[in-house]
DNA sequence: CGCTTGCTTGGAGCGCACTCGAAGGTCATA
DNA sequence: TATGACCTTCGAGTGCGCTCCAAGCAAGCG
């Protein structure tokens, strides 16, 4: 049950998403693929709470349980969550990322969907770069201009 | 009573605000100073109840009325509400924009405490920048995957 | 004059993303 | 075996940033 290779952040039982092998987000020890809810909690800050509604809404696959019920996440749960705070972080609403879970549930065929979902997003994100260097600019503006007043 | 120089962003009568003259925001009358509510819409994009709830928390100063209690907007204003929209954007909250615009209404001498505000905000943009972009490159590996993969 | 349009007010309501509470089950350690 | 930490569920509550409503006033027009 031991998973040593890189694992994706995909729940579809594709072969290679490689794509997001590189970069570990969270610390988290290795050799190992199954959390409790607390330690899921140290390794990415949401709270017990957060994780338990991501579950209800959807936003997370169901979570393997241990044999009296409680939760045990795996490393590809963990990666799914570091990819959700990236999405929650461009602005995206919670439920395009719901949209979003259930392309993945549905399997390789929403890969188009997927993709243009994605790219809708980083074209968003883009966007949001740009209004935050304009904004950047006016705020050196103003910052030089409190400088050279005070 | 027409202001033909470029008009500061501050409501303090300081000198010479010029840091804010050279980018107009939104599209604007020349040679008038007065809007009422409905044409302050057209310009910002923000709505009417917007407007005057900004006022009603502090975020806006007192803003002239007509003779019969209509509101009647200033150049200033709008100025006002473009950095109050950038400001926005960056996800600075409305609390402590409301700071800002106390301190802006205390006058001068708090041109160091708005400094540091603004100083504060700019780190916050930049982080947020950085995190995007991370974003971005996360979406970007996974947009390249779903195009090979379909 | 009546009608419409646009403005005024204070306060209530909404949607989002959590956040928490209550009541109870499980588990490791002393 | 008992204490306390940690987990479970579902539903209700919170904070933010608006968003809307009802009642009423003022101006312009046929």
């Amino acid at each position: 049950m031991l998973q040593t290779t890189p694992v994706t952040t995909e729940q579809a039982p594709s072969p290679a998403d490689v794509c997001s092998a590189p970069p570990r987000r969270h610390p988290r020890p290795d050799g190992q693929d199954s959390y409790t809810i607390s330690e899921v909690v140290a390794f990415t800050g949401l709270t017990a709470h957060t994780l338990r509604w991501y579950e209800r809404i959807g936003l997370m696959a169901h979570v393997d349980r241990s044999h009296t019920g409680q939760r045990r996440y795996s490393n590809r749960d963990l990666d799914w969550l570091d990819l959700v705070g990236k999405l929650r972080l461009t602005g995206m609403p919670v439920a395009d990322m719901v949209r979003y879970a259930e392309l993945v549930r549905e399997g390789e065929h929403t890969y188009g969907q997927r993709r243009e979902l994605l790219e809708e997003t980083r074209r968003d994100v883009l966007a949001r770069i740009a209004e935050l260097q304009d904004t950047l600019a006016v705020l050196d503006r103003k910052i030089t201009f409190y400088s050279r007043g005070a």
